[in-house]
DNA sequence: CGTGTAAGGAATTCTGACACG
DNA sequence: CGTGTAAGGAATTCTGACACG
């Protein structure tokens, strides 16, 4: 499911072809917790797919004005947002069935 | 869809943490033709979550003593194969429809 | 704050080849 | 045939720092 879109593979190198941010960037956008990536055994930073598109997200916003720590909390709340929504949806459901 | 599945991201080091095959066996099932990575503008291998999974697939035949020759074979046809499933079984359905 | 850059070292990957068999 | 290994070079990645602002 979530397997090949979480696993952490691509060196940043990857990441640098397909979001077009430097190397400096991604390792900065890193250093303010906006992204996790792993690390091999002798420190090689490895990322996913989804930090892929949770950085070219960082990059509109950037380019918006947005500072990396306004970006942190919505990338936080867009998040628990939406978790939030779901269970607003589904106690509107519960409400409908209810009164059905 | 099939993107993350067959983008070519990972390095040859990465795949081999992943399948445990020897850099040497890998580059060899290429030169056999079992598997196509890309590469990128310096020429290092890039490999798809798809490469992985074929690479565990040959281990396991060759686990089995088949040659790589052979292999080659049954990666083909069992693609093959599957489509040629999928056609039988379309004209099966049209034709117990023809029949209900 | 966000990003560029030069610096030096360490680890990665590449190719062609010899070896065994 | 399939895989290991030593060889030398080229490219990658890492960190800490200075710079501009």
């Amino acid at each position: 499911m979530a397997s090949y879109k979480h696993k952490k593979v691509m060196s940043i190198g990857i990441v640098n072809e397909l979001t077009g941010l430097s190397l400096r960037q991604i390792r900065y956008y890193e250093e303010r917790r906006l992204i996790q990536p792993e690390r091999t055994k002798r420190g090689t930073r490895k990322y996913s797919f989804s930090d892929v598109e949770t950085l070219l997200q960082i990059a509109d916003k950037r380019e918006e004005g947005v500072q990396t720590y306004e970006i942190r909390k919505d990338l936080q709340t867009s998040t628990k947002g939406n978790l939030k929504e779901r269970m607003i949806r589904g106690q509107l459901n519960a409400h409908f069935q209810m009164n059905k």
